[in-house]
Parts: C-alpha cells; structure tokens; sequence
DNA sequence: CCCTGATTCGC
DNA sequence: GCGAATCAGG
C-alpha cells in the first residue's frame, strides 16, 4: 500500500477529527499505526491540538475510584435500544467535531461507588406508547433511574460512537447497543470498553450503578 | 495488559 | 519518504 491522495486525505481527515492512529491504521488497511504516526509527522500536521481531543481516552482502571466493591449491573444483557423515543437521528453527520474533553465525563468521576446490593431485576420498561418498529423493546433502565449528568455525558458519547456492526464487536468494543435493532438505524457503540466490562467509561456508568444511587433516584 | 503518540534510523 | 522498533506515558 502507499500513499495515494486519497488515502492521504482520509488520513487528514480522521486525524483532524481527533481519531487514534490505530484507528486510522484500521480504516485505510494495509497500514500500521506506526505508519500512520510517521505519515502524520511528515505532513507536518501532528498538532493536533485545535479543539479536537476526541480519541477515546482508552483509559487506565482508576486506582483510587471504585474500591474492591462492584455496582451493582442494572441491565447487562438488555439494551437501551431507545433511551427516548422522540430522539430523531443520532447522526451527527459533517458537522463540527465540537468537543468538550472535561465536561464529557462529569458523572464517571461523580460515582464513587459504596458497598453494592444484590441487584433488583431491571423494572420493566416504563409506558411511553412509543414502540417504533413493532417489536417490544427490552428491558431497560427508566430515565428517571439516570441522573441528568450521567445521560448527558452518554448521550454526548453516543454521539461521538464508532457506530460498529454486530460483526465489529470485540472483546475490547463497548457493546452497547444504540438505535432501534428492528430499524437500520441500529449500531453498536465500539468505543473502547473497560477492562474487563462489556461497555465504555460512559456505558459502564449507566449499566453499572450502586443500589444507593438508584434507591434515591427512585420515585 | 490494554492503549496512546513521538522518535529514531535502516531501508 | 517510509515504517518497524522503540520509547515514554496513561
């Protein structure tokens, strides 16, 4: 493989849009991420600071967060397939990369995590009247069971997700579903899951929540 | 161990 | 110019 104007282009492209080397390596094939590093510095544009830290932070297991004790999963094997019904599009289409590297993870590092409880069967899903394709959805977390800032920082993510295919999942995407499987418009999310978990940073904080944070949050 | 980008240097 | 190997770091 080599450099053609294409390939050259796609890789500005990805580049600019904060997207990992490896990433890229993937998308363009017959490439490594090395390869894709060196092209990156011989064209000069390896500042890639200009508001566009995207790139999944692949981040390390927080030491002092999250003790020896593990949430308690709210909903593991279901799927949020639709978090609100009235969502049009979740496609972000050519717009701005706009990003805001702090305020994406606000709830992650707002969740310390006590001692979980046996966990509650996932509550069944709330009557919305919406079921958009015929098919019931399932189970799934009631809104009202997620804080404000923990489904903005998800829906933000869901923004930003790879958009993978069942295909594409691997021990290392996060899993979570996006969209309504029985429409086209269904993905998986693909960023890079926790060690470990099933789900990213963002997903993990919504599968994942100690009893006491939805005991309160219960109405 | 997973990942990130940066640098070096033989080709 | 290219990119594997290596380095430094989260």
């Amino acid at each position: 493989m080599s450099w053609t104007d294409e390939r050259v282009e796609l890789l500005k492209k990805m580049w600019t849009e904060g997207q990992s080397a490896s990433q890229i390596a993937k998308e363009l094939g017959g490439v490594t991420r090395n390869a894709v590093i060196g092209k990156v510095h011989r064209l000069g544009l390896s500042n890639r600071v200009e508001g566009a830290p995207a790139a999944a932070p692949a981040a390390s297991p927080a030491p002092s967060a999250r003790p020896a004790a593990e949430p308690s999963p709210v909903a593991p094997a279901a799927a949020p397939a639709a978090m609100n019904a009235p969502r049009p599009e979740p496609e972000p289409a050519e717009t701005e990369p706009e990003l805001e590297p702090a305020a994406a993870r606000p709830a992650a590092a707002a969740r310390p995590a006590p001692a979980p409880q046996p966990a509650a069967p996932a509550p069944a899903m709330r009557k919305t009247g919406i079921v958009p394709a015929g098919q019931p959805l399932p189970p799934q977390p009631s809104l009202n069971e997620i804080s404000p800032e923990t489904l903005a920082s998800v829906r933000e993510v869901e923004k930003r997700s790879r958009k993978i295919s069942l295909m594409e999942l691997t021990e290392r995407t996060c899993k979570w579903p996006i969209g309504d499987p029985a429409t086209d418009h269904f993905y998986f999310c693909g960023l890079p899951s926790q060690p470990g978990k099933p789900y990213c940073e963002a997903h993990v904080s919504v599968a994942f929540q100690p009893m006491s944070a939805r005991r309160d949050r219960r109405r």
